[in-house]
DNA sequence: ACACATAATTGATTTAGATCAAGGCGCCCA
DNA sequence: TGGGCGCCTTGATCTAAATCAATTATGTGT
């Protein structure tokens, strides 16, 4: 609802997060930066990063523009990012879940290029850039791990493009779907059945496509037996088909 | 023509271009990696870099899937990148002019996602990877602008991805020629003058566009005053315009 | 539990840009 | 110097998906 950006937590509940989420203990640590580094470069790395309090559904990350703090991995819960055009157009450029890395098209120009916002209840871990600089040169493995988190993203991205440039309605929806599904399969959930967090109006826009499109396919993949569709609940009931269909 | 990837270099003729074309002494200096290295750090670097031969027209520099041996940097002409889908559609998902990286997306697999060719005669400086690894160890100057690079390709991605699911036809073709203005600008060239070396083809699929659309709108553009167009020679007569266009 | 706002579906119609079809231009090489 | 082959342009038609228009769910806050 509003626009503001969550409040910097107090001390008192950053250490009790601290102490709780430790990088070593977190549930995510095989999907996030850590992987591969070492115990005492994993402390110094868990000193410099903030736990956030909760951001509540909508609320802003960051926004366009504005400085480049940090890098956030998200914790809990899911983001968008979005990136504008006049006459208030605008284009979702990516869905973020937990593990997943917001904000690395910041670092060139040192400011965000694009909007965060979450889509439902959420926390992040907050990675403030200098000190990440610091730390970094002394942990070469750490620098490698971003530069492969950045390269993963471009690679997505590039498909993304593929899938905006030269996909069909059907293959878009049934793509989104699959990449959705891989991505709960990785954390470790059901990749057959999911809560879509995001919107209609925002899996369309992220497609390229109309909501009422978007609405027509969901109806019309369910008839088909492909998926069972049931609000924010889907259930994808033949993997096979979907990724026949994703061209 | 040939899809064989060009026969590496002899040492006389890589000897030859070393000393021709040090990093220290290149024109694209400023464009490039070495920004920002002290001149010890430079020399690392310039050791293990190497300057390719002659790529000539379509040649391939790197097809989809193959071993990620090296990071390119293009020296002289141009290359675009592909990726492809079923039934022959693929996307052109950019185009590199001379200091601009090929194949920051092949870090995370480890192995190249996309095709890259040549548009035209060009040349490329080869980073092999592991050998930027091992110096980038004591050199976190060097990773930082690694960092930087990728960032900047995510960054100029989101925006095509804008482009592709948001923008109109006449919005998509200004948006790319003030793209391209600006990268010939950046390299010393005239902004307003300067020659297509991608096909009307691949500037239509890289726009998710027909053919005979981009073919329509040069058309319209040129006898709207916006541009002189002549083959693949273009001037942009209307910088105002154009950037209104853009949306 | 109720009312109001927001999100999703469904149907009818329109349209931007694709596709289909035909020439024309330039360019390379014999 | 001309012939042939890509590439580009131009015109006519078609279509996938957008837009417009209602209606029905699904929340959300009091």
């Amino acid at each position: 609802m509003t626009d503001n950006v969550a409040p910097l937590f107090n001390d008192l509940i950053e250490r009790e997060h601290q102490h709780k989420v430790a990088c070593e203990e977190c549930s995510l640590y095989r999907l996030c930066l850590p992987l591969g580094l070492k115990s005492d470069d994993l402390e110094k790395l868990d000193k410099i990063i903030s736990r956030s309090e909760i951001y509540s559904r909508n609320q802003s990350l960051f926004t366009v523009n504005s400085d480049f703090e940090a890098l956030y991995v998200v914790r809990s819960g899911s983001f968008k990012t979005t990136t504008s055009l006049t006459n208030g157009r605008e284009q979702v450029t990516g869905f973020y879940f937990p593990g997943e890395f917001i904000g690395l098209d910041a670092i060139h120009e040192q400011s965000y290029k694009s909007n965060a916002r979450a889509m439902e209840s959420s926390t992040v871990c907050a990675l403030p850039y200098e000190s990440l600089q610091n730390i970094g040169r002394d942990m070469p493995e750490l620098q490698l791990q971003l530069l492969s988190r950045l390269s993963k993203e471009l690679s997505g991205d590039k498909h993304l493009m593929l899938l905006l440039g030269k996909k069909t309605a059907d293959e878009k929806l049934a793509t989104f779907l699959l990449s959705l599904a891989k991505r709960f399969k990785d954390r470790g959930f059901s990749q057959t059945d999911f809560q879509l967090t995001m919107s209609r109006a925002d899996i369309a826009n992220h497609l390229g496509l109309a909501v009422e499109t978007v609405s027509r396919l969901f109806t019309r993949f369910n008839d088909d037996g492909l998926i069972e569709l049931s609000g924010k609940s889907i259930r994808l009931t033949n993997l096979e088909e979907l990724e026949a269909l994703c061209g």
